[in-house]
DNA sequence: CGTGGGCGGATTTTT
DNA sequence: TCCGCCCACG
């Protein structure tokens, strides 16, 4: 491949990132600067220019979506086979170590992945078999204990207990959490990095090799490494080995889940010789957004420093609603999503976007009465929903009988009369014994009453007539044949409403997933890969929504994703930066990322909009408008209703919030001074008042006083009427809202 | 064993 | 306000 083919397309910087010398490099990349096309052309660099055998190459991502993603255009660009190459994400990567190495890690070879539902699950477990109290303990808390520590590479037994008792207790629970996790064959997700690594420290030869192979060393997403992540990386790269970093310090948005922003400094300085590009050219947006995300991000401090910038021209101006309520917000959201639509737009280039997921509700039902197809983000994913755990949790316990977690759900489900008695039984059992749920059950089953006897000898046999049974079969007629005789398949049939039948649809769709499987190791069971596939991966990828439809989801679950036309709803402080977030500087920093990773999002038209009155956990709440907003120059801003005045709906309107607190009188300058927006009855628009004015009839209005109608503007809920008053000069109110009574 | 009412809590999410 | 979880009841 010829050299130039891979630079021809690329811009200076790029290029420079791309053709950097064979050594480390850290390449700042923001947002919409060709990030993975540099990834991806700098591999094709190493291999065609360094003469890099693609075996010696590891990229590693975060999400599956990338992993899949860089491998298609690595293949599309590189005109060598890429096998032998490793991409994948570092859970990904780390469990193809494991399994390569599973006696070494003291691992037994039928492991099995714990994703965080199963995690919950056995810390549950272990929290009632410690006689805990759940209300003064809850599982949920301490499974983020839990995990913050392994992130961190910590080990129970390296915690020091400094007697305080939450902690001593905790630490505890950490403990037997382990011990439950090394008895079934368990490993959870913060565990397969953490055992590599230890792995790596603890046998020299072994690193060695690795080392020896991957001399070079590809991560994006950067400033979403961990503390393990990092470690992880540190250890496999060794002195030797050539790192490309290539992050966004300004995209950092997961500190919260112990992503270490700081990692990406931390990189030039254990790193030897880190060259640092910055790319900088945005290829996405128009020059207003670029202005307004520059100029919220510079109010960030400590940041490695980047300006995005474009060739391209301004473009439109960034809109700016400052709704009524959040009704009105949803309702002038899809106004302008028709407007989009009509003028020939497709619904797919479109996304709404918002802090919380709570905010989609009153969004979802103004685009349903609108009859705006959508699609929402962020819900269970495939491999999450109930009927499909049940179902793998099935196969894993046919896999391996030492799988408690499994063995939990499936034991009573379908019903089969096995109730809490005869599990408490079994757990006892288990726990004084200590030996897994199965075998404890084994043992107990003919102790037991006749009834739970017989029930559960059924089930026992049942698992193990159905492993018999399905062994010589096909991966798709296995699970096939292991939904009908659980009894799964009916059980899920016969659940009342639509809800019975998606979850038969869904496990169908397990089957189609399973014959579409294709088994990557020769020496593995396909039903052992599909279950990892299952655990690494949420399975969004399939199932794809296929009509076209506008897009709802979450500012975190838009990071990478980009659109002609964006909606930021609910700019308003407490929702954004959120009410949890605004005490600490660090965390308010991590908002105001989150807020320029969602203003890069728009590719051509950026509409904002915040709430005046939004009504939250049932309470009528008046936050005014972020302070993000503020930060963006005034003059890139077009304000759809600008407002003079603020009155605030009867109930709640007092006259100390009148001035001083109404966002607009600090606000940005207002383009234009026409029309006044003005606040009035509660909780939603009065169609009715709207009706029976007419030009020249005398109004009274609360505030204004008496007044002539002058004019008209638009129709329906939307429309406005100019009334003259008799002390105030004319003004325009939005008939729906002004409680205009005529005289 | 399944459901319905009462109660408390209510960012963000990948692997 | 609304949703999910827990417990009590049928």
């Amino acid at each position: 491949m010829n050299p130039e083919l891979i630079l021809d397309p690329l811009n200076a910087a790029q290029r420079e990132a791309v053709s950097a010398p064979d050594a480390n490099l850290l390449v700042l990349a923001g947002a919409g600067s060709g990030k993975t096309r540099v990834l991806v052309h700098r591999i094709a660099w190493l291999v065609h220019e360094f003469g890099v055998m693609p075996f010696g190459i590891m990229a590693v991502t975060f999400t599956n979506k990338a992993a899949a993603e860089m491998r298609a255009r690595l293949e599309q660009m590189l005109d060598i086979s890429t096998r032998g190459m490793w991409v994948g994400t570092f859970h990904g990567l780390s469990h193809r170590f494991l399994r390569a190495h599973w006696e070494q890690a003291g691992l037994p070879q039928n492991f099995q992945i714990l994703d965080s539902d199963d995690q919950l699950r056995v810390i549950k477990r272990v929290t009632r078999d410690m006689n805990l109290d759940e209300d003064r303990w809850p599982p949920k808390q301490t499974q983020w204990w839990i995990n913050s520590h392994k992130d961190e590479g910590r080990r129970a037994f390296e915690i020091e207990d400094h007697g305080e008792p939450v902690q001593s207790t905790l630490l505890s629970v950490y403990r037997q959490y382990e011990a439950a996790c090394e008895r079934g064959g368990m490993v959870d997700f913060a565990e397969l990095l953490l055992r590599s690594w230890e792995l790596w420290l603890k046998d020299a030869a072994l690193l060695a090799h690795y080392r020896q192979r991957f001399q070079h060393l590809l991560v994006d997403e950067f400033q979403d490494t961990n503390t393990i992540q990092y470690k992880w990386l540190r250890a496999l790269a060794g002195p030797e080995a050539r790192v490309t970093a290539v992050g966004d310090d300004d995209q950092s948005i997961y500190g919260w889940r112990g992503a270490k922003i700081e990692n990406i400094h931390q990189f030039q300085r254990d790193f030897t010789g880190v060259r640092l590009v910055r790319l900088e050219q945005n290829y996405r947006s128009t020059a207003n957004i670029l202005n307004a995300a520059n100029a919220v991000i510079a109010n960030n401090y400590g940041r490695l420093g980047k300006n995005l910038w474009t060739d391209g021209g301004e473009g439109d101006p960034i809109t700016l609603y400052a709704a009524f309520n959040e009704q009105d917000e949803a309702r002038y959201i899809v106004d302008e999503l028709q407007k989009w639509i009509a003028a020939g737009h497709q619904r797919a280039e479109s996304a709404i976007l918002y802090r919380s997921n709570a905010q989609s509700r009153v969004l979802e039902e103004a685009l349903l009465r609108a009859g705006i197809p959508y699609r929402v983000y962020g819900g269970l994913r495939f491999y999450e929903r109930l009927e499909i755990k049940n179902a793998l949790a099935y196969l894993r316990l046919l896999l391996n009988r030492n799988d408690d977690a499994a063995f939990e759900r499936v034991v009573n489900t379908p019903p089969r009369g096995i109730g809490t008695s005869t599990i408490d039984a079994i757990r006892a059992a288990a726990r004084t014994r200590s030996v897994p749920l199965w075998a404890a059950a084994k043992d107990i089953a003919s102790s037991l009453p006749a009834r739970a006897r017989n029930a559960l000898q059924g089930f026992i046999d049942m698992v193990n007539q159905l492993q018999r049974d399905i062994d010589s079969l096909e991966l798709a007629e296995k699970v096939d044949r292991v939904l009908l005789v659980t009894g799964l398949l009916e059980y899920h049939r016969t659940e009342k409403g639509e809800r019975g039948e998606t979850r038969v649809e869904n496990l169908e769709e397990l089957v189609s997933a399973c014959r579409a499987f294709t088994p990557e190791d020769p020496e593995r069971g396909a039903m052992e890969q599909f279950l990892d596939t299952a655990s690494l991966d949420a399975g969004d990828t399939q199932a794809e929504e296929f009509e076209d439809s506008v897009q709802l989801m979450t500012l975190h679950s838009a990071k990478g994703l980009e659109y002609p036309l964006v909606f930021l709803a609910g700019m308003e402080e407490n929702l954004f930066p959120h009410a949890m977030s605004r005490e600490e500087p660090g965390r308010l920093e991590e908002e105001r990322r989150l807020c320029y990773v969602g203003i890069t999002r728009a590719m051509q038209r950026l509409i904002m909009s915040y709430a005046e009155s939004r009504r939250l956990h049932g309470r009528e709440t008046m936050n005014g408008m972020s302070r993000f907003l503020r930060e963006i120059p005034p003059e890139l801003l077009q304000e759809i209703r600008p407002r003079l005045q603020v009155t605030r709906p009867m109930g709640s309107w007092n006259s100390s919030n009148k001035w001083g607190q109404t966002p607009i009188s600090h606000g940005p300058k207002k383009m234009g001074s026409d029309p006044i927006f003005l606040g009035g009855g509660r909780g939603g628009f009065r169609q009715e008042e709207s009706e029976g004015l007419r030009l020249g009839q005398r109004v009274r209005h609360p505030r204004f006083g008496e007044g002539v109608v002058i004019g008209f503007e638009g129709q329906g809920a939307h429309a406005r009427v100019n009334v003259n008053f008799a002390t105030e000069g004319a003004k325009w109110l939005v008939v729906s809202m002004a409680k205009l009574e005529s005289v």
